[in-house]
DNA sequence: GCCTTATGTTCAC
DNA sequence: TGAACCTAAGGCT
């Protein structure tokens, strides 16, 4: 389940496995079907990621993926059998495959395109181009809390409810701060945080944001692993005890998303 | 087995 | 603001 260091490493690894390789793309089933066999029997020329939108280029046009919450590529044998189940794409190349289930897009569309969508998001941390200043230009401006403004793809691209919560809780920021009063200084505190921790999450395909000093170990308590697989401070704890202070952890309904955050740390 | 929930986005009202 | 999209896993009975 996806935030963008999932996309970003979905990218590097589709470029290692079909990158330069002539391959099958099938549509088996499902309302993505049509299009994205335009592409069949062509090179996958290279994969890339911006946010958590995915792109495959190759010459006749680009597949546009994004899995949205359930979206989810899983890797099958070879010689590839029957889908089985709603398969919204399969790749097939020399000597690996890929099936691709529920996505919310999945589609082939042009480079025009592709610009128009990429120039709807924000700067993204995962990239060497992004550029952080667009990002702040929004939020000094803002009144919106900076939790809302975390999660806005306009604003900034590929981090999602974890990565939010936790660079929040990192740098003690309460979630309702108003965008406007944040500050600059503290706004490139918390991107460069999110620079390191989704590059983390792209070499170890977890989600890990506790500092080695508060880990169970160094506090004295048993080891932990969260139910997305990493380890964090505050997200999806609530009513946990702090791993700071020990404050109960607390959650609130944000525009449809759930927030999680220390009252005391974060005050 | 059935129900709830989820790391997300878009559209209708 | 709420529903729809549509999948898998976890918790419960």
């Amino acid at each position: 389940m996806p935030e963008g260091h999932t996309l970003h490493r979905l990218a590097r690894l589709h470029d290692a496995r079909f990158g330069g390789h002539r391959v099958r793309v099938l549509s088996p089933q499902g309302r993505f079907a049509a299009s994205v066999s335009e592409v069949d029997g062509s090179v996958l020329e290279r994969a890339e990621a911006h946010g958590k939108h995915l792109f495959h280029c190759y010459g006749p046009g680009i597949v546009h993926v994004h899995l949205g919450l359930y979206g989810k590529f899983t890797e099958i044998p070879l010689p590839p059998e029957q889908p089985r189940g709603q398969v919204r794409m399969r790749i097939v190349g020399p000597d690996c495959a890929t099936d691709l289930r529920g996505p919310t897009a999945c589609e082939l569309i042009t480079p025009e395109e592709v610009a128009a969508l990429r120039a709807r998001l924000g700067p993204d941390p995962l990239r060497a181009d992004a550029e952080p200043d667009r990002a702040w230009q929004r939020i000094e401006r803002s009144r919106t809390p900076i939790a809302a403004l975390l999660l806005d793809q306009k604003v900034i691209a590929g981090a999602g409810n974890v990565y939010r919560a936790e660079v929040l809780f990192r740098h003690g920021i309460a979630p309702y701060t108003p965008g406007r009063e944040l500050g600059a200084r503290r706004w490139k505190l918390v991107w460069h945080d999110l620079v390191e921790l989704m590059a983390g999450g792209v070499r170890t395909g977890r989600i890990d944001t506790v500092r080695p000093e508060h880990e169970p170990e160094a506090m004295g308590r048993p080891p932990r692993q969260d139910r997305h697989g990493g380890e964090v401070y505050v997200y999806r704890r609530a009513g946990a005890p702090c791993l700071i202070c020990a404050t109960p952890v607390v959650t609130a309904d944000l525009s449809g998303r759930n927030l999680y955050w220390c009252p005391t740390c974060q005050a």
